[in-house]
DNA sequence: TTCCGTCTTGACCAATCGGTACAAATGCTG
DNA sequence: CAGCATTTGTACCGATTGGTCAAGACGGAA
């Protein structure tokens, strides 16, 4: 078929996200993984230098794609009101499938920042990036007085962060959703 | 050496717990793990079935030894004083070094409940029995006064239970204290 | 049509995976 | 002391791990 690369970089790593959010790094091998991508080995490691690393380009890219994602969903939306649907989108995720697969990044920090920098290197940053994007969110909220929490914006962000990962982490374990539904409504409280 | 058994079965479980709460399920090679547990090929299978059966035995007795030591410790504490002493042991958990382990629990879960029920079941279980303890510990305080929440016990200790989580997870990411430390003042507004 | 570059296919690699088997060493117990 | 259960050490198993390599099929550009 040649002479230009057949298949999409980004497609195949979409799928190879996939691949390795519903079982992780270790989880999935080099034969489920190049099953999963659509791909031959041959293809692979000309494309790629190692698993290791499209796992990286993997995490990196979901990343991007659910930050802008987020972005486009709350633009135009008052403070508060683009806090709220943050929860509500995350809650409406964590609860259309019974089996979900949670937080790409939670999973993969939880398997692998302690023993691999590059992984907790990613991590550290998006969830700091996060968090800021959160207490941003909470200052605008104060100063058009639609949120009247006391605290610090960034103490709140973290917390608020915090039921975030929390939801997803029930999720992924197969809580029921009222597990998600009480989290998201308690998220409310942190605000008033 | 024998005759009667020469290591202690819990003893060496300890020592099996430590290892997979460290690298995980499958981050866990039985080589490592023989060298962890500090026994040899064939003590190991003459004992338990498989790494799988040791996997579940160490998780089982982490829920059950750090249930007990919670109790213990909170015996006899006003309920507000021990869901505040309870979230006080947890960040003091998180802090006292940078590489945190985090909460063996949710690390199991994350790795393996979507693809391995046995483990799902025990997370469950497990999630479920601590969001029921603290569930009543706040419907002891509101009854006492000491706790002015409005919501419904269950959903505020489902949102409790999440922040326990969340912090453990930052912990894990490597994530700085102030994340623990900011969750932990926080988890106080949803008491009153 | 020829050629170049890419992809496919499959054989192959050493290393390691979880697990088995067994003889030898060991030390309590009767 | 003899008997016996248990540990140790090692050799071994087939399967799978992540990764390499080369031969050939194919398509676009010249």
């Amino acid at each position: 078929m040649p002479s230009q690369k057949q298949f999409g970089i980004e497609e195949v790593l979409d799928r190879a996200m996939e691949a390795f959010w519903e079982s992780g790094y270790e989880g999935t091998s080099m034969t489920r993984l190049l099953d999963r991508m659509g791909i031959q080995k041959g293809s692979f490691y000309a494309t790629f230098s190692s698993k290791h690393e499209v796992f990286l380009q993997a995490v990196d890219r979901y990343v991007r794609v659910r930050f802008s994602e987020f972005e486009d969903a709350m633009a135009g939306l008052a403070p508060r009101q683009a806090i709220e649907r943050m929860f509500d989108s995350v809650q409406e995720e964590c609860r259309y499938k019974s089996g979900s697969r949670g937080c790409f990044v939670v999973n993969a920090a939880l398997e692998l920042a302690p023993r691999d920098d590059a992984v907790g290197e990613v991590v550290r940053r998006t969830l700091k990036m996060h968090q800021e994007w959160i207490a941003e969110l909470l200052v605008a909220g104060q100063e058009d007085g639609t949120i009247t929490s006391t605290g610090d914006a960034a103490s709140v962000a973290k917390a608020l962060l915090g039921l975030i990962i929390a939801m997803r982490v029930y999720a992924r374990a197969g809580m029921p959703a009222s597990y998600a539904v009480a989290l998201r409504s308690q998220a409310g409280g942190l605000l008033d």
